[in-house]
DNA sequence: TTACATTTGCAACCAAGTTGCATTAATGGC
DNA sequence: GCCATTAATGCAACTTGGTTGCAAATGTAA
């Protein structure tokens, strides 16, 4: 049902958000907020974030949850085709502008893309 | 370390990927063997499957493991470049022999990409 | 200000994966 | 084939990311 109240932790989480421009892990904000709201809390208002297409998600290297700020989603059209980076060394991971091309793959019909690159970024390459 | 000895757990598993052509994950795989050996047993040898690069594993859509038998891999060279496609309604994964083409990322060294895709297999395709 | 549905906190729970350690079983040398 | 060595296994307990149920708190429309 998405959000229908602004209530003090969906304005944290945001917020959040909009100090930072990477992707935030679902372990880090909780542990960030832990003094502020409970865990069960912040997977909550994620769920009803990305629902309402403000934020999008996808797992990093682990298989742990991150969240990223949604740009150019609308709630008809969610556009994730964009990859994301993670870095190996700092764990830092970013959203790519780039688009990647993804073939067409004979009988299957393909629906969701999620590519995971990992590397060194740029403050980790020496 | 690799594997050493060609132990009973070891020749199981691999029996496993011989009548088998498509992924299996880890939790499918230890539901199938709970009779014949131990969970940690599973995760171990798997492990050092994929160490002699005889096994390559990736993320599913909900963070699980898979291992798939590996193609053209040998111990000096890891080649992963190739998609997975995951069927939504039927859970099974294949690997692609498709190859995905990552545009260069500028300021960052990709070392790593994954690409996961989702969508309808041929027989859940109707 | 009130009423009521939405949201939150809490505690208990679930499940994938890991760890330590004692026991078992491959393997190489004889 | 037998034995000693050491890798591999089983087991139980643990770690941890994520979920659930329910009572209490809080945002909002009227």
């Amino acid at each position: 049902m998405g959000i229908v109240r602004k209530t003090k932790s969906v304005k944290l989480l945001l917020n959040e958000f909009d100090k930072n421009s990477s992707a935030i892990s679902v372990i880090t904000l909780i542990e960030r907020l832990s003094l502020k709201m409970n865990k069960t809390t912040v997977y909550r208002v994620l769920d009803k974030l990305e629902e309402d297409k403000i934020l999008h998600s996808f797992l990093g290297k682990n298989g742990y949850k991150w969240y990223a700020k949604c740009n150019g989603c609308s709630v008809s059209g969610h556009q994730d085709a964009h990859p994301h980076f993670q870095c190996s060394d700092c764990g830092k991971v970013d959203c790519l502008p780039t688009n990647i091309l993804i073939p067409k793959i004979p009988n299957r019909k393909v629906d969701i893309s999620q590519v995971l690159l990992q590397g060194k970024c740029d403050d980790c390459y020496v």
